[in-house]
DNA sequence: TGACGAAATTGGAACGTTCCAATTATTAAG
DNA sequence: CTTAATAATTGGAACGTTCCAATTTCGTCA
């Protein structure tokens, strides 16, 4: 049943040409000529050949695969990235190798090393929780190609693309201040991560500029799950003081609170305002459709993957570190008025 | 900046011997003396060599790479699938080439193609909307081990893994049944797939054994979303007369038909029985928490996995399709009791 | 017709590993 | 002390491609 192996040399002596010309015209050269080249295909078509691609990479060093690594493949956030990823990267001609780390920095080793092995000329990473620079050493220092993706990671020199958690955080409580919300609650997220400490710090410099004050007992961590928003928004509401709106870590955590707060009769919106981070795929469709601070995951990987290209045809290129911006995506969850419901919806 | 490569030769040298024993080394042969190991493995170490994957390939056809082909990665019960197909393929040394098809067939032909290229020496396929035998002819002639999962192509002779679609829709409409309702619909999901199929007539058949008619209008079909189900439970609400409880074609359009029935202020659970398919990781947490059939999709990732590989190992085995049992997993969205819910909760 | 340049084709040496058969070192038995 | 058996080690030929330099083919022009 498994046949043998066809190879350029079957097909060369099939098409009554060389294996180099073959080679030729599998790379598309311009050099050879038109009758050949369509000798070749048909040949190619009728013994069924296969392109050997570890043959051909071991003989040029450039491989046309490029690895994804990201830290938690059930978060939709990091799937979305890794779809915007895989869009250019395969128009690019290049071929994704995508692996999940789940958080755990064995397991990040093992498949930057696995990716190595594989000859991939770059690799986007979405750093697992508590990687260092360290860790990363020695794939930088071979040379190839890295962009850091989500969480950055300054001492290791290599590109990043981030969102601008700062402003996004900032703008978001700027807007529950407005809407005259004075006790505004922190909610969710590992609070040992860049990613926290940069909405974190966002959210407080918006209340200081308001003149109020940032309490530390209305900012509460938890897993940034839509499980660990439920248990956070349970512990806001055991407050003597109670917050009536909160910026949560991410759309996930987000959807939590509102489950939490549907448990104990208060509609969110209505009786409590929500904020998110992210803007999800599901935030707009959502009940209430969720107010958050877009991040588009999928445009981000779509522009880790051009960087990440660019430096790969560039050579080495200088490290560039990308904050793209963000924007506050006004809807229901933070207490929307029904003609903007509409608007948003029907867009 | 990017060093020379460093290759076997180079830590025979260093270790004074000679590049078969390294080669001997690296395969964790029996064969070579402790002594002699543990030199070449500190050569290994200090020079900084890493293994060509593409040139042991070459010589040897077996690749330790299997590639799994998702329609749509970002439902996350494909994510999770994926997860679980990791999980074991990486514990047996393989590692895992994943690829989204965003149920667009052309692409899942290139996807294919190019894991052939780089040598993969099985497959993991959920295969796109409308994918036929025809198109998998090629690549089961082949002789690589495939195995389908989610949706069955009977003609294609490979072997699948699929869950009891059947099964699991009857028992969650006798569960409805039991309860009272006599109106119950069949929400979301693409008519003419083959999983709909099967759900759709398990629903039917339960709906006759309790001599019940099963209406037309009551099947109504929708993308196999979020905001699928929102249209489609829009649309049953417009039913002159209104079903009183819903099998939905998946979690994720159970979740939008949740959303819908609060855009109508009506109260999933108590007002409106919803039930869902696949159990997604969500599905518990949510609020009201989602009854629904359990697939378990990480599990079946595993499942799928752990077939592959024994096909893989075993050289071409016969074709086996495995039915998943599946089982109702009942919470709040069907109108549980409180009792209930506590307990699932703490569960 | 001959010479020339351009276009097209080609043989063979790489690439870094594995595998085989052959060799050498070591141990056990006589 | 030899011999046989076993344990370790080794050179060299693959694997299927690309790339280089060299060669052949062809059309054009003097």
């Amino acid at each position: 049943m498994a046949k043998e192996r066809v190879t350029v040399v079957d097909i060369a002596r099939a098409a009554g040409v060389s294996k180099s010309t073959v080679s030729l015209v599998l790379q598309g050269s311009a050099l050879v000529n038109e009758a050949t080249r369509a000798k070749v295909n048909t040949a190619i078509r009728e013994l069924g050949y296969v392109y050997n691609r570890s043959a051909a990479n071991l003989r040029q060093a450039r491989s046309k695969i490029i690895g994804i690594v990201v830290n938690d493949l059930t978060n939709s956030f990091f799937a979305e990235l890794a779809v915007g990823v895989d869009a250019v990267v395969q128009s690019a001609g290049f071929v994704q190798f995508l692996a999940n780390t789940g958080e755990k920095s064995e397991r990040q080793r093992e498949v930057i090393a696995s990716m190595r092995e594989h000859g991939v000329s770059g690799l986007i990473i979405s750093p697992a929780r508590g990687t260092e620079a360290a860790d990363l050493a020695p794939l930088v220092a071979s040379g190839i190609p890295v962009v850091l993706v989500v969480r950055d990671i300054a001492e290791a020199g290599v590109s990043s693309l981030t969102s601008d958690n700062h402003a996004g955080a900032m703008a978001a409580v700027r807007h529950l201040i407005e809407r005259g919300h004075r006790r505004i609650a922190f909610l969710g997220g590992f609070p040992d991560t860049a990613v926290f400490e940069a909405r974190m710090r966002g959210y407080r410099d918006a209340l200081r500029e308001a003149g109020m004050p940032a309490l530390d007992e209305l900012v509460i961590g938890s897993a940034p799950s839509r499980a660990g928003g439920v248990t956070a928004v349970e512990q806001a509401m055991m407050l003597k003081e109670r917050p009536t709106a909160a910026l949560c870590f991410n759309d996930a955590v987000a959807f939590g609170v509102c489950d939490g707060l549907r448990a104990r009769r208060l509609e969110p919106g209505a009786d409590f305002a929500v904020i998110g981070f992210d803007d999800v795929i599901e935030a707009k469709t959502a009940v209430p459709a969720l107010t958050t601070v877009s991040v588009d995951p999928q445009g981000m990987g779509e522009r880790a993957a051009d960087l990440l290209l660019r430096q790969i045809t560039a050579g080495r290129a200088e490290a560039e570190s990308i904050i793209s911006p963000v924007r506050l995506v006004v809807r229901q969850s933070c207490g929307g008025t029904v003609e903007r419901r509409v608007k948003e919806i029907s867009s």
